[in-house]
DNA sequence: AGGCAAATACTG
DNA sequence: CAGTAT
DNA sequence: GCCT
């Protein structure tokens, strides 16, 4: 309890505190309060996750009792074969209980009064349950405590007593974590009790705040300790727990006992449990020889790979090769990256050198393009034509298509294969031209000379057209010769990925009203190079009725939503969708629709059941209660697909039923909100309220300091009729040392080495809470009160009299405004075509830029083995230019 | 058959 | 971590 | 779902 009023009182200051001068006084009690505010975030989040893990394997082992016979309705009798079971049975007879019983069921009435100046925290864990609550211990976890309460007001006691406490670490027997946990108690103790003290930061931060974020002084000891201790807790404390859900913690200890001490026999819980650990320790065993490994040089680790993979088939794909691996790691260690790649070259079969030796190696491998100082330093030669012919070299890349393709790809054999460098057998002389970005990167870095690169780039990129002229005439060049040789490599593998990638520029204009123009042309480009397709989307479409049809099949895989493909599915409904409605004429056969890219066999057969029998089957038969439902509740913002179809087994049908918690379900902050403001939020908004409410929170932003830059994002900025929520970006120019991170008119920094006042965001938002224009926070990123990248989330509106709308402001580094721009603005295709590109190009785009030479992980593409270097990202054109997408203004951005 | 965009942050 | 969101 |  004691944290909870704390963190309210503290967050109240922030916002309530009235807008008055920003003296030194007041500066550093902003400062305090932040620090604190941080502090106790992190705790939280420890103790969360604690909380989390114990409760996430209670409730799988219960699951995979329950599973069989889970239904809707669970019936007691039928699943009663075990104990635990009964918690689940449990809430369907709790339901008529009184927990909230005055619970406002109209969701007006509720915070009205004094919009909650911070809701999330006042709102959702409500005045009354802490005012039921009889400040029973002292609670680390509120949560649970308040939930107990509730419980145990309740009719079967038992029944949910099962259900939720023993996740609340106070509850287990007081042996238990003294016998079995020590080390727990102690962090606990740890954990609340110098909050209590606080505010003299520097000494209460020293063990616990090990995690926050201020730069803790360099400390040796401090840290230490507290991370080995946290590193060792989940094996040695994590597993209790899941013994106390049952039992006690006790009996963790000595395993056999478990099976005796719980009257029930091997249970699947006993079994899963066992597995639990088994994996635990394979997962420790596995970390431990990472860990081993990261410490070893490349040296070390190519050496230690056949002892590594002894016990293991090698495969034969790469079988003769001989590699010498560049990599580009500065320290001594290697990388995850460096040896994931070893593992797989060596696994395929490859021989791998440390040491380049000419007589036996056969392929250089450069885990990115243009690495020309790199291989040369490692070949020991001087330019890379010294290295001998025979030898070739590949990027990475290259590597993993052979693999995929299971031979040996070649420069001539695969011309489509676009993403590997050979080493062209051009001579010195025959340079290409240094492309344009390059050219820009430079100067860029040197002088900004935004305009003329701008305008230079734009001429170059409409001359670019088609196949480039290979032998560009050797023209500048003057580049350093540093990475000149292999930059021409990496060039020539630049042009065969354009020439592959960026159709002819020519023709695509006209492709859009060229009608149902051939699908050839179209299968090759990417949305995002289509110029004037927005202006084939109108509102209405002759096609309106297949689209209608569509629409609510995809709503439905989108309400179900139950595995990965799912969401595939959903996104290919959405293109094939978007498809059409460009479609300028009326469809007439399946043939007709076929030929447009994004529609194929299935949903061709579709649209032509939709005309000849105006009617589609499928809908019938996958429509159903359960889909209803799910959208219905998915509405509420913060209910996905699984707590939706949670509440919808649980027997919960209509939203009353969720304001009613009818089978003791329990709602976070947000979703609270969501739930009261439903209609609202649900709503779409005329673009001129999102323009008004931009405009009202630009001034006030302005007003705190007027160098800020800000725009509006999202469908307003694409000016759309209608916004669906408001998405404001800020940054600053640092030129003058400032920045929106350390608040506007004070010091960046003194002596420490962080800022030392309120980041601009945490500033506005409380003068936006004070005006009545932000309501409800739904979250707010710790960076708002000091990083330069921070998000808000949140709920607001125009005046008292109208919707609430919800509402993001997020700020950036000033550097990546143009990849935020593009990013946030969308649309949705839009983005997806032009990231696409990009990474077909071999760059990668993402909020913060575009970014070349990224390589991931060929067997887990969502692990970036090299994050690349920024190549573009402070304005929007830059980033179009690269990417050789002709320029769009934000309207012009709509594909779907 | 395998890719399809991608990364990050907050909450509980 | 899992879920949700952007 | 679609596409290669």
């Amino acid at each position: 309890m004691s944290r909870e009023s704390r963190e309210a009182r503290i967050y109240q200051r922030f916002l309530v505190e009235e807008r008055e001068r920003y003296s030194d006084e007041a500066r550093a009690q902003d400062e305090d309060d932040m620090r604190e505010w941080i502090e106790k975030a992190e705790k939280r989040k420890a103790i969360m996750y604690e909380e989390h893990d114990k409760r996430r394997k209670k409730r799988k082992t219960e699951a995979i009792n329950e599973s069989p016979a889970a239904t809707f309705l669970p019936e007691a009798s039928s699943s009663s074969l075990t104990q635990p079971p009964a918690s689940l049975s449990a809430p369907v007879h709790v339901e008529p209980a009184p927990p909230g019983g005055k619970r406002p069921s109209s969701p007006d009435s509720a915070a009205q009064t004094s919009h909650s100046r911070y809701a999330v925290n006042s709102s959702a864990r409500s005045p009354r349950l802490i005012k039921r609550m009889p400040m029973r211990m002292t609670a680390p976890d509120d949560d649970a405590t308040a939930s107990d309460t509730r419980a145990l007001d309740a009719v079967s006691a038992t029944a949910t007593i099962a259900s939720s406490p023993p996740s609340a670490p106070d509850l287990t027997p007081p042996t238990a974590v003294q016998l079995a946990t020590p080390p727990l108690d102690k962090e606990k103790g740890a954990d609340t009790e110098p909050a209590v003290v606080a505010p003299t930061v520097a000494s209460a931060s020293a063990s616990n705040v090990a995690t926050s974020t201020p730069p803790d002084a360099p400390s040796t000891s401090a840290p230490s300790p507290t991370k080995k201790k946290k590193r060792e807790l989940p094996p040695t404390f994590l597993s209790p727990p899941k013994a106390s859900s049952s039992k006690s913690a006790t009996v963790a200890a000595r395993p056999t006992k478990s099976a005796k001490g719980a009257p029930k026999p091997p249970t699947k819980r006993e079994i899963q449990r066992a597995e639990k650990t088994k994996k635990e320790a394979r997962e420790a065993a596995k970390k431990a020889q990472e860990e081993r490994e990261s410490r070893m040089t490349h040296q070390e680790y190519i050496a230690y790979l056949p002892q590594k993979y002894a016990t293991r088939n090698r495969k034969s794909v790469l079988q003769g090769c001989v590699f010498l691996y560049i990599h580009q790691e500065n320290k001594m260690r290697t990388s995850v990256q460096s040896r994931r790649c070893y593992d797989l070259m060596w696994e395929h079969g490859a021989e791998i050198v440390a040491e380049f030796d000419p007589e036996r190696v056969t392929h250089i491998i450069s885990c990115k393009p243009k690495l020309v100082n790199q291989t040369c330093q490692a070949c020991n030669v001087k330019t890379i034509h010294d290295i001998p012919e025979r030898i070739k070299t590949f990027i990475w890349t290259w590597v993993t298509g052979c693999i995929s393709a299971n031979r040996i790809l070649t420069a001539a054999s695969d011309d489509n294969y676009k993403s590997f460098i050979d080493r062209p057998p051009i001579p010195e002389s025959k340079k290409f031209n240094p492309r344009r970005h390059e050219e820009r990167m430079r100067r860029n870095e040197h002088d900004s000379a935004e305009e003329s690169s701008e305008d230079e780039a734009v001429a170059d990129s409409k001359q670019k057209t088609g196949p480039i002229p290979v032998a560009g005439p050797s023209t500048v060049v003057a580049a350093p010769e540093k990475d000149d040789p292999l930059a021409e490599f990496y060039e020539q593998a630049r042009y065969e990925a354009e020439d592959a990638v960026s159709g002819d520029e020519d023709d695509a204009e006209p492709d859009v009203d060229a009608g149902p123009s051939s699908k050839a042309k179209a299968l090759k480009g990417f949305q995002c190079d289509i110029v004037g397709a927005h202006l084939s989307i109108g509102s209405e479409c002759v096609n309106e009725d297949i689209v209608r049809k569509l629409e609510e099949l995809m709503k439905i895989h989108d309400a179900r939503r139950e595995n990965e493909s799912d969401k595939f599915r959903v996104i290919g409904y959405r293109k094939a969708i978007a498809a059409l409605r460009r479609h300028p004429t009326r469809i007439q056969t399946a043939e007709e629709a076929g030929k447009l890219q994004g529609v194929g066999n299935k949903t061709s057969e579709k649209i032509m059941e939709i005309i000849s029998t105006g009617g589609l089957e499928r809908l019938k038969t996958e429509r159903n209660d359960g889909v209803d439902v799910m959208e219905l509740f998915r509405g509420i913002y913060s209910v996905g697909s699984t707590v939706a179809r949670q509440w919808y087994t649980l027997g919960l049908r209509t939203l009353d039923d969720v304001r009613e918690r009818k089978a003791g379900i329990r709602l976070s902050a947000a979703q609270e909100i969501g739930l009261r403001y439903y209609d609202d939020l649900n709503q779409r908004m005329p673009r001129a309220e999102a323009g008004e409410i931009y405009g009202m929170i630009k001034q006030r932003a302005l007003d705190l300091d007027p160098k800020l830059d800000i725009e509006i994002m999202g469908s307003y900025r694409r000016r759309k009729e209608t916004c669906g929520d408001i998405d404001i970006l800020i940054t600053r120019d640092p030129c003058d040392g400032k920045t929106h991170a350390g608040a506007s008119r004070c010091l960046l920094h003194t002596t420490s080495s962080y800022h030392t006042c309120l980041g601009l965001l945490m500033k506005l938002l409380r003068v936006l809470h004070q005006d009545g224009i932000l309501t409800e926070d739904l979250s707010v990123s710790h960076g708002a009160g000091t990083a330069l990248e921070a998000k808000y989330m949140g709920i607001g509106r125009r005046d008292a009299t109208s919707k609430r709308r919800r509402i993001d402001i997020l700020t950036i580094p000033h550097e990546q405004w143009g990849g935020a721009l593009l990013y946030f603005t969308g649309d949705d295709i839009f983005n997806r075509s032009i990231r696409l590109k990009a990474s077909k190009m071999g760059y990668s785009l993402n909020q913060r830029g575009l970014y070349k030479g990224v390589i991931r992980d060929p067997r887990d593409r969502t692990v970036k083995l090299d994050s690349g270097e920024l190549f573009a990202s402070r304005t929007e054109r830059e980033i179009f230019d690269a990417l050789g997408v002709p320029w769009q203004e934000p309207w012009e951005r709509v594909r779907g």
